[in-house]
DNA sequence: TTGACATGAAACCAAAAGGTTTTATATAAT
DNA sequence: ATTATATAAAACCTTTTGGTTTCATGTCAA
């Protein structure tokens, strides 16, 4: 059986604070678990364990070196986000489309009314 | 000073599956509870307490009319995903231009491992 | 006015999440 | 050889999450 369990997607990895701290880190260079550590007031065990779940969706992946792990970023799963947010960007660029027009047209009566039909 | 609590960001707000089906729902149109509801084998207030997150991250917003709560999509939050993601795109971009860099360049040898190997 | 309907609110529950501490093991340094 | 370092693994704890059921309330339709 191949790596495709996936425990956690892409969409939970970065639910929480620390894990998208952890990648922005990591994406500056590798890091050792212990270096990654020094940058929260958590356990070890405890970024490890978020290290886990980054690795799990495989945003990270750690290569032992000595007694050390090195973890890397790994952005690609992050092309999953991007393509769903693309199915909801016309929406709010229409929105700042017609609020860039109003701007720019200062003597503009504009009548917002809460309809629901958009068509 | 009204609506600024924000106990669910629009991280953890999409992280579950069933919340994200609701947002496609309500992308198509407005939409009350019970139709909602409909969607999914859960109970309605199971997918009322999934508005009520979705609500707090400022992604959809609730009008009752009549003895009905209609929900729309509010996709603007959307946009501190698109931010936040903009920052790691230059990382998979760049991955891309080495692929483009690869094909266009068919005399190449290339040596692909297949470690990372995805379904 | 009497149901049927749509929702709200509260109590409850099991599992998952995020954390800790403790114990063990491999590697590096002296 | 001994000790310090870096991690792994396991047990445990508390809060949050995602769900349920039950009961109450407001509104529409006959």
């Amino acid at each position: 059986m191949s790596s495709s369990v996936q425990k956690h997607d892409v969409f939970q990895a970065i639910a929480d604070p620390t894990r998208r701290e952890v990648l922005r880190l990591l994406a500056e260079k590798d890091l050792p678990i212990s270096e990654i550590t020094s940058h929260f007031p958590i356990s070890r065990t405890a970024v490890a364990k978020h290290l886990q779940v980054l690795s799990e969706a495989e945003l990270v992946s750690g290569r032992k070196v000595g007694r050390e792990k090195i973890y890397r970023l790994h952005p690609e799963p992050l092309t999953e986000l991007k393509d769903w947010l693309s199915y909801y960007e016309k929406f709010w660029e229409n929105k700042l489309s017609i609020l860039k027009h109003i701007v720019e047209n200062p003597s503009m009566k504009v009548n917002i009314s809460d309809e629901t039909d958009k068509d």
